[in-house]
DNA sequence: TCCTTTTTAGGAATCATTCTCAACAAGGCC
DNA sequence: GGCCTTGTTGAGAATGATTCCTAAAAAGGA
């Protein structure tokens, strides 16, 4: 009921500032995906907000995550299985293991060297850019003989 | 109906060699992707495979844009609004207008050492990456005034 | 309190993608 | 040529994620 004081760069009240209003189901879906480092699905967030809201509408959770997104308090990302949802807002990049199918964050990198190369070379203003890291992790290296996979279970 | 001598990195001939059969549709359907660059949809695929071949079905584009991605002769992307491919199997990255919506391929880039500072930082087994760029394209940013915009038409 | 605005639950609608399956085509073999 | 085996297709149904619609509830302000 109190909100969580855990080093994520936007608080509830910083919520409230920017002229919405914090219900129940937003606190709850807010703190679904801050709580979790999986970049859960809508589904994965619809589940978790109705053990403690057992009437929450699946178009409410959407609806609010689009929402939480469009002001920057979650971030986005598509892969080819739909829409999930990050917590972390900090600048980071990615990387999916082919192996197992995970998704981890890669903390931060240090090139405004790799915009300004490209700005110049295409003439486009750069105002953001991500990267996107396919490999195996720490622990699909350890089990060898493990091959990549094609689909992965959704979450 | 005589395969393209376009400076792609693979020919219809190699289908074959993989154990393909180089039918009709699936000559199309490589055709149109290859023939443009605005990184076509299924549906923008079907739309352009029918004005040769009316007959084809939604289900053979998809069978086949699938298939013929899974053998890299073209390259998938998800983004938000769902499945699109790209003839250009060339490594390279993506730059995507926030203002116009329109999605540019960039060249290339000279970055292994992106991809070793990442292993050693992490210790995962980097295979391969992409970087996407937002941002404003050149002619946008010549129309100044023009802010970014939401939502985004489909092709 | 009354009025206005925002938000919600619930279910229907939409839309991309995949599946099912019977018919069809190609190639090998007799 | 006929006969099998295997891969491919078209058509439409099925699935699944996401969005839309609407009436009701909640919040806030005067």
């Amino acid at each position: 009921m109190i909100p969580k004081k855990d080093g994520h760069p936007h608080g509830h009240e910083t919520l409230r500032a920017r002229g919405f209003r914090l219900t129940e189901p937003r606190r709850l879906i807010l703190d679904v995906v801050r709580a979790t480092d999986v970049h859960p699905t809508a589904a994965f967030v619809y589940r978790r907000v109705r053990k403690k809201l057992p009437r929450v509408s699946l178009a409410t959770v959407y609806r609010n995550l689009r929402m939480l997104a469009a002001e920057g308090f979650l971030a986005e990302r598509a892969d080819a299985a739909g829409m999930r949802f990050d917590g972390n807002t900090l600048p980071h990049d990615h990387f999916t293991c082919l192996a197992c199918g995970r998704l981890y964050d890669v903390p931060a990198r240090a090139d405004r060297a790799v915009r300004a190369r490209v700005a110049t070379r295409t003439g486009f203003e750069i105002l953001n850019h991500r990267a996107e890291f396919y490999g195996r992790c720490g622990a699909c290296r350890r089990q060898t003989g493990r091959s990549p996979v094609k689909g992965q279970r959704r979450s």
